[in-house]
DNA sequence: CTGAATTTGTTATAATATAACGTTTGTTAT
DNA sequence: ATAACAAACGTTATATTATAACAAATTCAG
């Protein structure tokens, strides 16, 4: 049966790991100088780690900052609904839970009557400041 | 009184109509050809004008694609509430105008309280193929 | 006209991300 | 255990996306 084992690689724990320390978002070439130390040395290897945690969901790409973040929704196995709040003033970045949001727009259609299976949203203000 | 021209410059101009004339999003260095036999050369001045052209919401930036694209929202002034629509496959790519949709989203407000001035979203799926 | 602001042109470089290779490690089926 | 396969690794080089810094030209309100 194959019980899928599903437990990180070495350098996909190093890099989760310096992602869930911080407290926001990550450029990829900020988490390398960070795991330089612990052996990481090439881009790809930051970056490899980085696509499969975004795969299996556990950090999320803030599209608009080209920074990773660690999911902050406890059952998010695979990220196709994605939204944040982004304060444009201290930068600081924090993933939306909100049950009501999240069923609009998993359901949503427009006209064109194609059917979305993933969405990522990005709102942007200020908070208290 | 000052009536603001708000005419655009020659670099704008030659920036918007490549966009304006292409069938989907056009990144910026795929611009940066297209515009060379027009005394355009360098990056700089193709991001310059994608700058401007993005402030004054003639264009949008597809965040998950890095691709510029004409706004389709006839009113739209200033771009601060942006909805897409994106095939995985054929990378087709189309503004979704939804009144029901950019009311929900801009009058939505978390828990957090804070107020948010400007929103984008990107829906992927897969259109009729 | 004049000063302020915007736009331009140019060179160089920073920041973000992937290609292509071969090797090593982990998993599954026999 | 071991062969076969998939996943992850390490490494070098390079592609792609974007901005810094500076000086000159243009636009525009007063």
């Amino acid at each position: 049966m194959t019980q899928k084992q599903e437990q990180l690689s070495k350098n996909q724990q190093i890099v989760l790991s310096i992602i869930e320390k911080a407290k926001g978002p990550l450029k990829a070439y900020s988490i390398l100088y960070n795991v330089q130390k612990r052996g990481i040395k090439a881009p790809l290897q930051v970056y490899r780690a980085l696509d499969k945690l975004i795969e299996i969901g556990k950090i999320h790409k803030i599209e608009s900052k080209n920074a990773f973040i660690a999911c902050n929704n406890s059952e998010c196995e695979i990220s196709k609904a994605t939204a944040f709040s982004i304060c444009n003033n201290c930068e600081h970045v924090k993933e939306i839970k909100n049950s009501k949001l999240s069923k609009y727009l998993s359901n949503f259609e427009d006209n064109s009557g194609m059917k979305y299976k993933k969405y990522n949203l990005e709102f942007f203000g200020l908070c208290k400041n």
